[in-house]
RNA sequence: CGGGGUGUGGCUCAGGUGGUAGAGUGCUUGCUUCGGGAGCAAGAGGCCGCGAGUUCGAGUCUCGCCACUCCGACCA
């Protein structure tokens, strides 16, 4: 392919709405287009670099023995509605009515039109387990698109769906999935770990993520650098604590504490470390107002919470409530003398804390030296709060450490959720019915695009990986005058062509370093330069990803350059 | 959803107190250059986000709307 005519055009200076690094490196090298807020066109380059790693994607899913299709787009309302999830995806959805005014949406993810497809053709445990996938367009409503293309409205996944007759079959599903995952991302050159994941609203028994380990990366992840352990923070358990022993119960006291509300003001007023506190939160969970109580330097962790109540909508409760439930102003809430009867969740550290600090439900009071047994009793011990730095790990007990990543993939084990609301059923040897019991694999394929840059670029642009680069060499002549110079180029591009590479040659009226800074910005593995000493048959080989440069003749570079291909594969 | 910011050539931005729009970069042409985004010269390119209003006159002032964006909250 020819520079001088392919469809591109670099950028010198960084866009002014990018804010992370793949995102400014996209928009500069002319990847792709914003065409709204989180709403992108890919140009021929990036078009290119996408392909590959949906190619990569389709290859290991049929490798895994997962059988492609494609569901629609737009999609009736009927079909999220006998799942609840019409309602329950509220603003997120795109929704739309055809002429007639019949209700419809962009699919934000298909686990239902995939259950009825399974339903409408599946009858016999003989054609079980299958699993499916596509590699469609998602649009969900994002309250926040940012990051270019790591959050947005629109978006590619790869989605895949497991039927299974038992539990076992699940799991070996769920395996084989990951394994699949394991290798894409490998492939993908992608610095990767697998946590353990909350399975959410998705319902179910278990999950993982695969998370590509990014400051930029909108997910905490808390792993241990002394095995193998990583969960999402979210979900990383907490351990109970031991309550120090022969501790002697002071007497309660109220103490005046005069507009001071927060935890860093208490600190002041009192003197005293924030872990001699506890701080009672007001959550409204479906309804129901809890108060919920964490170490003073702690938080809620309210995925965990969500969990316990196993709740559909969960708020912090509103300053009327609180008063209404305290007597007091916001910021005094603790859990001795409170107006109404609610229920009151302690995290385990709470738990074993003595003579600690708590809000008296009095407008300026707190309560000190308060103790659990004497003075209230939780109605739940339990683990509420966040994982933090040097928690123990949950697997070997050592200290754990904290990260960010960017979640690429996500495998779940759904269950009968979905195949109990849409009745997707099997006869089992017996003639009896029985749900078919499904998982759920997901890849962020553009996504998994901008991650990968966010993972290999330095200060000139983007160096892509061989195996998703959208062309392996360019071949660079430093001047379009010299007739050696012209000619050797086109020999080599052609060369190379002829061999199966994938060969950009740079016949641009251009300056040399305009040429390479062209190159470099785009990120293609190879350069080939051909320049001054081409009339004595030399050319230089340089890989994008080093700063070695090697002189040799053309013929010895195409030889380096096509072996520098079969070994990336 | 709450709070802030910004909308001016393709891109990055400047345009006190109202007077009919500018720079850099990119683009076109010519000459000189020619190995890491060259120099000089000459050009092309703008419903100044949209709509009202004030005014003889609005990029500039007022009001409304829209879009984009940042922080937070939220998020299979």
């Amino acid at each position: 392919m020819r520079v001088s005519k392919l469809f591109m055009s670099t950028q010198r200076e960084v866009p002014s709405d990018a804010e992370i690094v793949s995102h400014q490196l996209m928009l500069r090298a002319g990847l792709m287009r914003k065409a709204a807020a989180g709403i992108y066109s890919y140009m021929p380059l990036g078009y290119r670099a996408y392909r590959k790693v949906e190619a990569i994607v389709r290859e290991e899913m049929d490798r895994a023995g997962a059988q492609e299709l494609i569901m629609p787009a737009v999609l009736p309302a009927e079909t999220y509605m006998a799942s609840g999830r019409w309602e329950k995806f509220g603003p997120e959805m795109f929704r739309l009515k055809d002429r007639g005014g019949r209700q419809f949406c962009l699919g934000p993810t298909h686990e239902e039109p995939f259950t009825e497809a399974v339903r409408d053709t599946i009858r016999s445990y003989r054609n079980l387990p299958v699993t499916l996938y596509q590699i469609q367009h998602k649009y969900r409503d994002e309250k926040r698109p940012r990051f270019g293309v790591v959050r947005s409205r629109e978006f590619v996944m790869k989605d895949a769906y497991s039927f299974d007759v038992d539990e076992a079959g699940l799991d070996k599903s769920y395996l084989n999935m990951k394994e699949a995952y394991c290798k894409i991302f490998d492939r993908c050159n992608l610095d990767y770990i697998l946590v353990d994941a909350d399975s959410g609203a998705m319902g179910g028994s278990g999950s993982q993520e695969f998370m590509v380990k990014s400051a930029v990366g909108e997910d905490a992840i808390a792993y241990c650098p002394s095995c193998d352990y990583a969960a999402n923070e979210e979900k990383a358990p907490c351990p109970k604590v031991e309550a120090p022993k022969d501790v002697e119960m002071l007497e309660m006291e109220k103490i005046e504490t005069p507009h001071v509300k927060t935890i860093e003001e208490l600190m002041e007023f009192m003197k005293s470390e924030p872990t001699a506190f506890a701080k009672t939160i007001l959550y409204n969970i479906d309804g129901k107002i809890v108060a919920v109580m964490v170490r003073g330097d702690r938080e809620i962790n309210e995925t965990k919470l969500g969990n316990l109540f196993d709740a559909t909508e969960m708020n912090l409760a509103s300053f009327e409530e609180v008063e209404r439930v305290t007597g007091a102003a916001v910021g005094f809430a603790g859990p001795c003398g409170l107006k109404e009867k609610i229920e009151v969740i302690a995290d385990y550290e709470v738990a074993a804390m003595t003579n600690f600090i708590v809000g008296a439900n009095e407008t300026d009071f707190h309560f000190k030296n308060v103790n659990i047994g004497r003075d209230f009793t939780p109605d739940r011990i339990v683990d509420v709060r966040g994982a933090v730095e040097g928690d123990p790990c949950p697997k070997c007990g050592k200290p754990m450490s904290m990260c960010r990543g960017i979640e690429v993939g996500h495998i779940f084990k759904l269950g009968t959720k979905y195949s109990d609301a849409l009745h997707c059923i099997y006869l089992d040897k017996d003639g009896k019915e029985n749900s078919m019991i499904m998982g759920c694999y997901g890849i962020g394929v553009s996504r998994t695009l901008a991650a990968i840059i966010e993972q290999h670029y330095d200060e000139n642009g983007i160096i892509w990986p061989m195996s998703v680069a959208p062309y392996q060499v360019i071949v660079v002549p430093t001047t379009s005058q010299d007739e050696t110079v012209v000619k050797m180029a086109n020999e080599i591009h052609d060369a190379l062509e002829k061999a199966g590479a994938e060969v950009l040659i740079d016949d641009r009226e251009e300056r040399a370093g305009v040429k390479f800074k062209d190159a470099d910005l785009i990120g293609i593995p190879i350069r080939i330069t051909v320049g001054r000493k081409a009339a004595e048959g030399k050319v230089e080989y340089k890989l994008r990803a080093g700063s070695e440069v090697v002189e040799m003749t053309a013929e010895e570079a195409i030889a380096a350059a096509l072996k520098e291909i079969e070994a990336s594969k």
